[in-house]
DNA sequence: TAGCTATGTGCGGCTTTGGT
DNA sequence: ACCAAAGCCGCACATAGCTA
């Protein structure tokens, strides 16, 4: 017989990401390099359609109350464009709803706020991931970019006379001919000099003077290289001791934050462990001894210093860490040390791989993926 | 061989939680 | 208002085994 009774919402585990805390020290980390990029700003296209829109906006005069409706109209335009001309090069938030119009049996597709691509195409568009760093990195008041982009609608009479009646439109339904489509995608390459040098001013930038860009132009194999391998290499080379220094200093955090994370993962694959299991085991011993000191890194000394002790000093740090990070969200720790050892009342996220190799792999990007990504696409 | 069904897998998208 | 990440879900697709 089993009695059960609702779970008191007070007592739940309720927080079930980032059990230690881990995000806004790597982040900030990241951002001692690369300030405004988000891991998620990755697509060159994306940002093709959101300067489209911001040049619209001043060329039609649309207000700020009438924007929202005006961008989701066009970037529903061009989700019809980009998949008509560039179908299955590209994905993008709000391919499968484009797809489904485009192969309903109607010769038109209609474009309007009620026809969204997404369950909320505000939030999950282009502009949740795009407005911050496309404000923050000055493209928004970039007069050349501006007038780069107009130059664009020019071009294109059909786009231009379509994006016209959506300004006037509001984000009332207007139907665009399937046959039609195609031809809008224009404005979603690269179409000058001038246009590639603005992109590459405000979204290749970095806290460095731009040498990062200057060491990829001299080192192109730095493109397809792996984190640490590109991490050593630049540190290793660069001309510019602060562009050493600091990613030198994202290296050292990562060295200390993976294995960390991994230990912590690794805990939770089991409900319980001896103090005996723990002080003895070989993963936990093996990745905790990749220390090589966290002064130079950019985390906090009681981070820094959970790694390089005895097993299970590092673990009851770790077991701590997650008691501090819960209690400050109000909720209960995942796990606790009591008299027969480690006791573990969270499992997800739990994950173990034999094959982690602390030296090799790691868990966080610090904004230095998308920026290649990047990289590549304007190049 | 064609057709059916079960099963596995990868991916896009949605939701939730925790952040700035 | 915006961003990161994880679990989850449904869908598309591949594969395998079975049957007619």
């Amino acid at each position: 017989m089993y009695f059960l009774t609702l779970q008191d919402p007070n007592y739940m585990v309720k927080g079930s990401r980032d059990p230690l805390g881990f995000q806004v020290a790597w982040q900030g980390a990241g951002r001692h390099l690369i300030p405004e990029l988000s891991t998620v700003s990755s697509s060159l296209r994306d940002f093709h359609i959101i300067g489209l829109a911001n040049a619209c906006k001043g060329e039609f005069d649309i207000t700020d109350r009438d924007y929202p409706a005006f961008f989701l109209c066009l970037e529903q335009l061009m989700a019809y464009a980009r998949l008509q001309k560039f179908a299955g090069e590209e994905g993008f938030n709000g391919i499968d709803r484009a797809r489904k119009m485009m192969d309903d049996s109607r010769d038109h597709v209609e474009i309007s706020v009620s026809n969204q691509l997404l369950s909320n195409q505000r939030s999950y568009g282009i502009w949740g991931k795009y407005s911050r760093p496309f404000n923050d990195m000055g493209l928004a008041n970039d007069a050349r970019f501006q007038q780069v982009q107009l130059q664009k609608l020019k071009y294109n009479p059909l786009l231009e006379q379509l994006v016209s009646q959506l300004a006037k439109k509001r984000g009332t339904s207007i139907k665009v001919k399937k046959s039609d489509v195609g031809a809008l995608a224009t404005p979603l390459s690269i179409s000058s000099a001038d246009e590639r040098d603005c992109y590459i001013d405000h979204l290749l930038t970095d806290t460095c003077h731009g040498q990062l860009l200057d060491m990829v132009k001299s080192f192109p194999e730095l493109v397809e290289m792996e984190f640490y391998e590109r991490l050593d290499f630049i540190i290793d080379k660069a001309i510019d001791r602060k562009l050493a220094q600091v990613l030198f200093r994202i290296k050292n955090t990562e060295r200390i934050l993976s294995p960390l994370n991994r230990i912590f993962r690794y805990l939770q694959c089991k409900s319980s462990w001896t103090d005996g299991e723990l002080a003895s085991d070989e993963f936990i011993g093996a990745w905790a001894a990749t220390f090589e000191g966290h002064e130079n890194s950019y985390l906090s000394p009681e981070i820094g210093r959970l790694l390089g002790r005895d097993n299970l000093e590092t673990v009851r740090g770790l077991v701590l860490v997650n008691e501090t990070v819960c209690a400050r969200r109000r909720s209960e720790p995942w796990m606790r040390f009591n008299a027969a050892g480690l006791e573990v009342n969270h499992f997800e996220g739990a994950f173990f791989s034999s094959d982690y190799d602390p030296m090799r792999n790691h868990d966080y990007t610090y904004f230095i993926n998308t920026w290649f990504n990047l990289f590549k696409q304007l190049n």
